[in-house]
Parts: structure tokens; sequence; C-alpha cells
RNA sequence: GCGGGAGUUGCCAAGCCUGGUCAAAGGCGCAGGGCUUAGGACCCUGUCUUUUAGGAGUUCGUGGGUUCAAAUCCCACCUCCCGCACCA
């Protein structure tokens, strides 16, 4: 089958039609919006998957009756394709090597890719070509790119109403930062791609006259526990002016002291030899230590000093046990043998002195062991989580030491005591420039205050009120609102809007997308050159979001006519809020939370996103997708290969919205086969000539109205794959079976009725498979379009449970005909059904209503039973109350509800249905009769084990 | 560490919120049969153990508990995955 000549031709009609052109009207509408994308790359098969849910809510809703607006926007802003271009530039031949063979990027066209727009222009073009192929319905008349001229006056509006509200607000950041560029490094501007990140030391300062020793540790609070400094006696140390006072550190540590915003003057330098034996104060303590060498001491870590905590720093201990043993070297700087660890923690596990402990556990026995790191991160892990400061430690006795840490630390800052150091995590990471990365303290960096606890407040609230599906997300984003801080909102490089006030800042590229769906209802007016950038500014967005301002004064600012500006405010008016808001869980502890935050923040409360729907990822055959692994399909290449509808459907089905869908051949493979059994089979089914209806077709029916049902439903709830499966694969059972009965009873009318019954399943199935349904549709013989079809309204009036009841006797009777074939391995010449007696259905009857009731105590029933002389022969057979009691509770709810409503079936009528489904299944006679039946064919006795629902069978 | 999620019968994966319809949907794989020159596709049957009468037994990460009844509720434990910031 040709599917994309078929793909292609209904393309064509919905673009005809224009159907996916939204305008306001008197329908209510339905706004669906999905994360734009970023076009540094093609999108793959994992791309599609938020598109193609977003897709299926927009039609489903369409077909509902709502005028659906699904736009589509491109996000240029931000650094990676700046990265790209300057790698295009340098001759990379890896990325070149992956436009050429991976992407397919045509040789001329990578030439221009040292530029990032072309970069951008190009996949942005390589992306919509996908998306139209992909069947998504959009409204391609509101599209745009975030650097747009318009955009910016947009993104600029945003961000001044932001500031007005006291939202933005300035600070200082440290963040990984290249000398050579003078420029912040994220993981992409490094070599071999290493995300710079770093961890804050407290420096504490020890006084030596009137110079300061400062000691960059991770753990203030042992500052209790200090016995003596180390210092290398191998390294020259620097006596440098920081700020106002005079410190001695290590010439690298005053390097990375400039690059956080300290005025360093060196004055001077001092060897370590020289420090060692003279004295310190302890800050918070008023008392004197020794500094002593130590070689482990490196001077391009911290300060290049160190301070010795031996009884819970096992370098510390080991050091001062080392220094003792050569003490006769020393012995004229200091009294070695009077320093003895002292003990400040208390900890489950370990003794007085802990780093004593696991030295000896680890046989650890000189300061250059590597062992000791691994003593030191053990100690620190048990001593954070699990101890407790000692008496000694005055105010912060007894506390646990995760909170003695902070709060020691606070106080010491407080007094001027301390100060704060960053270091590099990861040791020495490289700028692709080549230069060495530091941290650096940003000054007057720009920030979007998300601490704000007003705002967090209302951010709180609406979640709890929003739509979020799946509900467990609702969880997660409270979280994260709780957890979120001051987000620095610009940088230096990249594409992007300037800040309007501060024109040497670009704002960052998560924070130019948070309000953008409200820029779709003007994109269209932007798109036709109805309205145009040049002077546009503030008070024409106020006018139309937030409906500020005078008419009259705007339109003759813009000199755009009166009734457009009407129309457009009017637009923005109809269309928001966003009903619903598709993205990938990526985006929830960034971009969605952003959303609320900011629409919170600028828009009144009637604008507010009412939904948000997030799925979970794509495997690849079980696999995470990645570049390396080499497994990741362009979209487009797998439209070529599969049709866009297989791949729909392949990626609906596999997975439920936030487990990962797991994308593999065989799976496609079967659902393209699938598509096209039914489309050969719809062909089947033209005519339509209606006859009186037989059981099986009020089933069927019946069955239909059912399917309508559940679909919708699950739909609703946004469970596709659910509702999917319901469409294309349970259903088709009801089918088999109805076939089945058409056949063995040799009917020929049946045409008429499956073509209305795959005409609204194949409706129900346009949302998901469009391009297929319309194929379908026009093959049943159908007018106009599936697509624009209604979705159908499931009418309970019609569901006949009589049928339904009857249908499903027979098939139970079936099935266990089946079984006793297959335990007993007879091979059936002659097969006999008895029905159950009268009694035993008016028992039945009884019992089923009693344990709908809640009644399942048995003697109590019986003694009813007993009571009513209808039923009181019941008293033969007592085991009979016990089986039906079983039966009933091993059945859904709705089936005994729907046996309870039918009453009595006249078993004996409707298992003689069996006879024509026997003599083509097995080939051989079929009777039924009753059990009171007189003149009953009984040879074994049989007909009395009947029971209603579960009559007795013979077979010989 | 903080936060989120998951562990189901060969594999993938429903079911869990709202306990009984659960030996547990569906797909894939496998086995047998049909169709076919063959392959593919398609259709039927089977696929925990056991059973010569439609039945019985044992299962849903592990161990407890609640209940007439637990894959489903509660507690503890084990294992795995993901996010943690200036980056789209």
């Amino acid at each position: 089958m040709d599917w994309t000549a078929i793909e292609e031709k209904w393309r064509q009609r919905w673009e005809d039609e224009k159907q996916f052109q939204s305008d306001p009207d008197e329908r209510k509408k339905f706004f669906v919006t999905v994360a734009y994308p970023y076009p540094n790359s093609p999108q793959h098969i994992g791309h599609g998957r938020t598109y193609t849910l977003a897709d299926v809510h927009a039609r489903f809703m369409r077909m509902s009756g709502y005028n659906v607006l699904f736009p589509m926007g491109f996000h240029y802003t931000g650094t990676p394709i700046l990265g790209m271009a300057r790698r295009v530039q340098e001759n990379d031949a890896g990325l070149i090597d992956a436009f050429k063979t991976l992407y397919k990027v045509p040789e001329e066209k990578i030439k221009e890719f040292s530029e990032p727009v072309k970069i951008a222009d190009y996949f942005h073009q390589e992306i919509k070509a996908g998306m139209i192929e992909m069947g998504y319905s959009i409204d391609w008349r509101r599209e745009f790119t975030t650097i747009d001229p318009f955009y910016n006056k947009f993104i600029e509006w945003q961000f001044k109403k932001l500031k007005e509200k006291g939202l933005v607000i300035q600070g200082t950041h440290p963040v990984g930062w290249c000398p050579k560029d003078q420029n912040p490094v994220s993981q992409h501007d490094t070599l071999g791609d290493i995300e710079p990140s770093f961890t804050e030391y407290t420096v504490i300062k020890f006084k030596y006259g009137s110079y300061v020793l400062p000691t960059a540790t991770l753990r203030p609070e042992t500052i209790f526990g200090v016995t003596n400094l180390w210092v290398n006696p191998n390294v020259n140390y620097e006596i440098a002016k920081v700020d106002s006072e005079e410190w001695i550190i290590s010439s690298e540590c005053a390097t990375k002291l400039g690059f956080l915003n300290k005025k360093i003057t060196k004055t001077g330098n001092i060897s370590g030899t020289e420090l060692v034996g003279k004295k310190v104060k302890v800050p918070e303590r008023n008392d004197e230590v020794y500094i002593l060498p130590a070689t482990f001491v490196e001077s391009n870590n911290g300060t290049g000093v160190v301070m010795s905590v031996p009884a819970h720093a096992p370098f510390d201990y080991q050091a001062l046990d080392d220094l003792k043993r050569e003490a006769s070297e020393y012995h004229n700087i200091a009294p070695l043998a009077e320093i003895k660890p002292i003990s400040i923690i208390e900890t489950e596990g370990y003794g007085e002195i802990p780093a004593k402990d696991v030295i000896e556990k680890l046989g650890i026995t000189n300061q250059e062991d590597p062992k000791l790191e691994e003593a030191t991160k053990e100690l620190y892990s048990k001593e954070f989580y699990g101890g407790r400061l000692k008496q000694n430690t005055g105010r912060f006795a007894h506390k646990a030491v995760a909170d003695a840490k902070e709060e020691v630390k606070k106080r010491i800052l407080d007094n001027c005591n301390a100060d704060i150091l960053y270091e590099l995590n990861e040791g020495v990471v490289k700028c692709r420039c080549g230069a060495e990365c530091v941290v650096k303290l940003l000054d007057n960096q720009w920030f979007l205050n998300y601490s704000n606890p007003e705002w967090k407040e209302n951010v709180h609230s609406w979640i709890n009120e929003m739509k979020i599906l799946p509900e467990e997300i609702r969880n997660e984003f409270n979280h994260v609102v709780d957890w979120l801080k001051e987000r620095a909102c610009a940088r230096q490089h990249g594409l992007g809007t300037k800040l309007p006030w501060d024109k040497n800042w670009i704002i960052e590229s998560l924070s130019d997308s948070v309000i953008y769906m409200s820029y779709y209802t003007i994109a269209k007016y932007v798109n036709a050159g109805e309205i145009k950038p040049d002077n546009i500014s503030d008070s024409f967005f106020d006018y139309i979001f937030l409906e500020k301002g005078d008419l009259e004064k705007i339109s003759s600012e813009y000199k755009i006519s009166k009734e457009k500006l009407e129309n457009v405010k009017k637009e923005f008016q109809y269309y928001y809020p966003v009903n619903a808001r598709h993205s990938g869980r990526d985006l929830v502890p960034n971009h969605l939370t952003f959303f609320i935050f900011n629409h919170i923040a600028i828009f009144p409360k009637k604008y507010w996103p009412e939904e948000i729907v997030v799925n979970g990822s794509v495997l690849m055959d079980g696999k995470k997708m990645s570049k390396s692994m080499g497994n990741i399909i362009p979209l487009r290449d797998a439209i070529r290969v599969h049709g866009a509808d297989s791949i729909r459907l392949a990626i609906l089905i596999s997975a439920e919205l936030l487990q990962d869908a797991d994308f593999n051949q065989e799976a496609v493979r079967g659902i393209k086969n699938k598509l096209e059994n039914m489309l050969d089979e719809c062909s089947k089914y033209k005519t339509a000539n209606e006859t009186s209806l037989a059981q099986e077709d009020k089933w069927i029916y019946s069955r239909l109205q059912q399917l309508i049902a559940k679909a919708t439903v699950s739909i609703q709830k946004m469970r596709l794959r659910e509702a999917l499966h319901y469409v294309l694969y349970e259903f088709d059972s009801d089918i088999q079976w109805y076939l089945k009965r058409v056949e063995a009873k040799s009917r020929s009318d049946q045409a008429g009725i499956l073509r209305k019954v795959f005409s609204t399943r194949v409706a129900m199935l346009s949302p998901f498979a469009p391009h297929a349904a319309e194929e379908a549709w026009s093959r049943l013989g159908n007018q106009g379009l599936a697509s624009k079809s209604s979705w159908p309204v499931p009418d309970d009036a019609k569901i006949d449970l009589l049928s339904i009841q009857s249908e499903d006797l027979l098939k139970a009777t079936l099935d266990d005909i089946k079984n006793i074939i297959k335990v007993t391995k007879i091979i059936p010449k002659k097969i006999t059904i008895y029905t159950a007696a009268a009694w035993k259905v008016k028992a039945y009857q009884k019992i089923l209503a009693q344990v709908a009731g809640g009644d399942v105590n048995i003697g109590t029933i019986i003694k009813s039973l007993i009571a009513d002389s209808e039923t009181v022969e019941i008293k033969k057979d007592p085991d009979f109350v016990k089986k039906t009691v079983n039966d009933i509770l091993s059945e859904s709810q709705d089936s005994r509800d729907s046996k309870n409503k039918v009453g009595a079936v006249y078993e004996t009528e409707t298992l003689s249905e069996l006879g024509s489904l026997i003599k083509s299944e097995y080939g051989v006679d079929f009777q039924v009769f009753s059990e009171t039946d007189q003149a009953k064919y009984d040879p074994k006795n049989k007909a009395r084990t009947s029971r209603p629902y579960k009559p007795a069978i013979l077979i010989e």
C-alpha cells in the first residue's frame, strides 16, 4: 500500500479546505499548545510524541464541536546554535560530519552554517516539513520565531511588566567562567562537555598578628576541634591585601579570590617554613594554636592553609601522627606531644576519636596514602547525617551536625571571621578556547525573583486548582515551586531579545518563552503585514493583553485602525487562556513551572492556563536515544519508511502518558498491517441496505455504543493508549464474534450494518490516524471528511442489554464446550444442552438481588429461599446457592446490574442459536432441552446439574 | 542528600487511585493448524502447574499487617530509573 500517496492526498484536502485555520467565531474555543521546538537539529521520533499527543487532543476537540486553535512557533533564542556556528567556523570535523551523514544537510547549506541564524532557519524548515507530513493540524498562519522584531518588542514588554512588579532584581551570582572569553561557560562550552559545577567553602580567618591566615573548609562546625593549622613548608605564600585585610595565602588562591570580586594587592611573600611554629588566634574560641607543617596540603586547593581537626578529619589525624614520629626534626618549634585531638562530635559506631577509628580500619599509615580520601568521605557523611555536637561546643552542644554546620557558618560570617570561596568540583575544566575555567562571582546579574513569597503562594494555589495530567505531576510541580529560587534571566551572549533597560544583556532563553502562547493570537496579524513592528511599544501590548489605555490614542500613535486594534484584542480575549499545554516531562522543573509563574505575574486570573498535560520520553528498542548510540531516527526518515499514521499509532499505543514509550520496528510493522487490513476491510462494506435486526445485529450495535462511551471517557482523560486500544483492538474481537455468528447462519445482508459500525469506528480513529481514517472513510462511501465528522455520542437507548446477556451466554457456553472437549479429548459426535428448571431461575434472580444488595451470607439466603414456596425446592440442592453466589461474585458489577435489569433470559430459545455455530465448528448435531422437559434425551443424567447462565452439557 | 517515579506471568506492557469482574487486557515472541509455489501478510488454537467434564493449585520485588476477600490498602526492607539550575 502506498502510504506516501495516500497521506499526501488527504493532507492536500485538508490544506485546500483550510481545515486547521482557526479564527474567532460563535463556537466555544479550545486553545491547545505545545512547547515549540529549538531548531538546532532535525526532529526525531522522540520529539514526535508530544506533538502527536497534542494533535490528537486538538483533533478530538475539533470533532467534539470546538473551535480549536493549535499553533506552532520556533525557538531561535539560546546558546547551543551559537556554539554550533562557532564550531562550523572552526571546521569542527565531528559536527560537520554529523550534519552530512546524520542530518543529511546538503553540502552548500553547511557552508552557510557559520552564521547561527542559518542553522536555525534550515532546521526550522526541516522540522516544519516533518510536522506537516505527520499530519499535525496546525494553523501555520500564526507561526513565528523568537528573533522576529515584533516578538522582541513583545518580550521587552513582558520584562518591563515584570520589573514594574518588582519581580526582576539584581544581585551577585557565582558561575563557571572562562577568563579568556570573559563569558560564563556551560556544558557545551567546555572541552569534553563537562558541566562546570562548584562547591561553596567557608573560609575561616585565623589571626596571626595583624595578618589573616584563612583556611577553606566544608565543615565550619569543626572549628571547635581545631588543634593547629597546616601549611606546606615547600610553598611560598603570598602576602596580599584582600579588601582591607592582609591575608597569607597561596598564589593560586589569590587568583581565585580575584574572580570573586575581592580587591587583591600583593605586598610580599612568606615561605611555609617561616610560618611553621608560629601561633594563630582561633576565632570564636579566643585561644591560640600552632602552625605546623604537612605535605598533604596543596597550594591549588582552597587557600593553601588548612585548619587541623585531628579528631574528625583523617588527613589531620594522620598528619599529626606523622609529625609526632618525626618530632626530633621539629622539637624546637612546638611542644608536639601536648597537641591532642579534641573530640567535638558524637556519632554512633565511632569512639572518642572517630578519625583514628577510620584510619585504623582502612590500615592507613601515612598522609600520602590515597585511602585517606575514602576515609574522609566516609567519616564526613556519617558525622553529617548521624552526628551530634558535644558539650564542649558551647551554645551548639547537642545539635545535629547537619544543623550546626549552617548555624556556625552563619555566626562566624556575621562576626566577620569568615568568608566564602568556591572551588570547581571537576578539578581542571577547560573552555573550548583552551583557557582554564574559574568560578566567577557575577555582579549586577539580573534575576527573576521566583523566591518572592507572595508569587510562590499564588502559583501554589493555582497549581492546586489547575487540571494536571497525569495527576502525579501535581506534586512534582509543588515541590519545584518550593525549591525554585532567584533565576538569572539575562546573559551576555546568544540570540535573543536585549534587556530593555540594560542593552548589555540578552534575555535568557527560558525566560523569553513563558507567555508566548498569547503571541500566537497577534502573530496572525503580524504575518499578514497588518500590524508592523517598527514603532510598536508597550502601550500596544497593554491594550491588547491587559485592556489598558485609550483606543483613540493608541490607534493614532501606531497608525492602526481602531477596528483592527479591537479585532486583535478580541482575538486574544477569545482564545485566551490556554486550555491545554502539552509538554515533555523534562520541562516540568523549568519551562512549565516558569510558564505558570509568569502567566500569574502578568495576566489577570481569567487568563491563567487551564490544563497541563505531561508525557514521558520515547525509547528506541527499549534503549534511550542518543547520538553516541546512533539510534536516533529522524522523524522524516521514519515517515518515508512507515508512513505517518503508523508512527503516530506506534508512539501512542506503546505507553500511557507518563511512561516512556518504546518505539520499535516490529510494533510499527504490526500497526501498519493492522491499518492496511482495516482499509481492505472497509472497501467491502459500501452498500447500505438495512434489514430487520437479528439478535447479533442488536448486539454489535450495543457493543458499538459501549465502545463509544469507553473511548470517549478515555480520551477526555488523555488516556490515549487505552482509547486506541478499545477502538483498534478490543472492538476487533467483537467484530470477529459478529462475523462468526453471521457466517454460521449463512447470512448475506450484514454489509450495511458493518458499514455503519465501521464508519463510526473510523471516525473515532480519525484523531489518532487521520490519513488512514480519511481513506477508510471514503472507501466506506461516506461523504466529506472523517476529520470533519462529529465525534460520536454514546446513546444508552441504543444499548440492548438483553442481546448482550444472550450473546454472553452463547459465548460462555461455547467456551465450556470447548473446555470439556479439550480436557476429555473426546471427538464429539453429538452435543446436548440442558437449561435450568424454572425454580432455579427464580432462585437465581433472588440471589442476584440479594448479592446486589450486599448480602453474601449463604445461610440467610438459603433461609429466605426456603421460606418462599416458589423456591422451596432449594432444599433438594443446597449446594446450588453457594455455587450461584460464587458465579455472581466472579462477574463484573456492570454485568450483575445488567442481569438484574434484564431479568431472566429465555435460555432454551437463546441457546438454540448455538446450533449453527456448533454445526460450523464441529459439524455435529445439537439439541437443547429444559431440565424439566419430560421427553428429554439425558442418558448420563446431566440435566440436574444445570444452573441459570450455566447450562448442563453432554458431549458424546 | 533532596525531590519524583518504577519493580506484574519469556519480553514489552495494562491492572493498583475506587479490594471481589485477576491465572491477571493487549502486543511481541514461541508452538500447532489453515491459506500460499515459497516467503511475507492474514486467520484459527494454544502458551504458570495440574486435570479424561466445564475443575483445582501456586503466582504480581521481599517480609509483615488489615480484611470474609489483597497484584490492588497499611508498615518495613531491597533493587532500579530520572531531575537538582542559568541549560535547551
